[in-house]
DNA sequence: AGTGAAGGGTCGAGGGCCAAACCATTTTCC
DNA sequence: GGAAAATGGTTTGGCCCTCGACCCTTCACT
């Protein structure tokens, strides 16, 4: 009835990702670590614990949590007072894998609409408290154009904190695994303090935006503000 | 070293989801079937090439195709000419799930972000035929005024079309997952005319945005013409 | 020395998934 | 009419993941 009705999206019949139960724990724990979001020295929920929060069971736990540990992102002490820890310092990143690098502009693709996404809800929805923290964050950056890992670690934690103002758990958990993703991409790639300072310039436009309750306005300086690290990646590289 | 030292994102330890790939196809190849994405009497490929392409095993594979088929929705000849084909007319859909419906503002902040990415993406990258082809979809929404279920599907073609046009396949899957699980909210509820007819004046601008490769004036229309739908969930469901 | 809380380790049962056959049915071709 | 081809339908065996339960080791506090 429709006009071109032989036009089926390639989506429909993609491959079906199924991770297991153990892939997805390392995952989510070790995004948080490399993030930053879990803190160099940081204890984790005893493993009892923890294991009840995830949904799995205390076997499968430790398997994931033997992996982080085999990797250096953790390590555990027994005993009383004991308990799993994230290592301080943290071991040094992997190169970006191929295959990740080949999917940097599905990736960026994704982060875009995460952020716009948040931008606009943000905008609406976030509280007085929850903007002067970001505004922290904010100054924090401003004293990091130096060290491109505490900047990024800062980075971070405005873009996930402003997915927490915009009061939406699923868009939080997606921003922090785009994130994780970005993070992967540009954390081997040079960072003058001139994009920096530019780019800080446009995390206070977009926290100003977003305290006037603009949504739009938030939308245009997001969309600037990623076109940077875009560009960046476009120069650098494959399939532009 | 930060302020607010102590704030962990919830996300950090959210419950794992994984999905086994049974689950995970019988999620994809329904919700391909209830968008209409893969139309009423079309046929599937065949089972050994299907599951090739999923990456799954047959044997899973036809677990899937037999739930599908106890459900009503696909149905199977043997033989030379024989295949799985998508059921004509398609089975009644199920009243939405209670806890469908207690996340309905989740739903609605990823559809959100998904949109507003494929808005502004779409304008930069759409072809002048793929809007070509956008137009014709969005002629037949407006003959569609009277039956909902022919809109709704109209709609989709419309949205999903967009995502394609965006050329990003990962926005494009998001883009189905998130019309499959609006679907199931929206389609128990009324939808008089005129709310249709103000959507597709919104349809029209946003398409005409997009044409003049405005990502800004598309993302603004795209926001109000979500923000319709929520407020018509907001007065039906709880947890406003 | 005892207790309690934490990680470390082992074992077996159950289930999901896979691979590779083989069976049944229908159509086409010789 | 019979063989071949293409399809869905069925069975079997095995591997690996996950679970749950249990016990051990370590170590601070009392």
């Amino acid at each position: 009835v429709l006009p071109s009705a032989s036009s089926r999206p390639d989506a429909v019949f993609a491959r079906v990702r199924s991770q297991t139960a153990f892939e997805e724990t390392v995952d989510q724990l070790g995004t948080a670590i490399k993030l930053g979001l879990l803190a160099p020295g940081s204890r984790l929920p005893a493993e009892r614990d923890l294991c009840e929060r995830l949904g799995i069971a205390r076997s499968t736990l430790r398997q994931a949590l033997t992996a982080l540990g085999h990797s250096g992102h953790v390590y555990a002490t027994r005993g009383r007072h004991g308990g799993t820890f994230v290592a301080d310092p943290q071991p040094p990143a992997h190169p970006p894998s191929p295959e990740m690098l080949s999917q940097w502009r599905e990736t960026c693709d994704r982060r875009l609409a995460v952020e716009l996404g948040v931008a606009v809800l943000a905008a609406d929805r976030a509280e007085s408290a929850e903007l002067d923290a970001l505004d922290d964050v904010a100054l924090a950056l401003e004293d990091a154009l130096e060290d491109f890992p505490a900047y990024r670690q800062a980075d971070i934690r405005l873009h996930v904190g402003l997915a927490e103002a915009a009061h939406s758990a699923c868009l939080v958990r997606e921003m922090t695994e785009v994130q994780g993703a970005m993070t992967d991409l540009i954390a081997h790639i040079a960072h003058p303090p001139e994009v920096l300072t530019s780019s800080n310039a446009q995390h206070r436009r977009l926290l100003a935006a977003v305290r006037e309750r603009d949504g739009m306005r938030a939308a245009r300086v997001m969309t600037e503000h990623l076109k940077g690290t875009e560009h960046v990646l476009a120069g650098l590289l494959p399939g532009g």
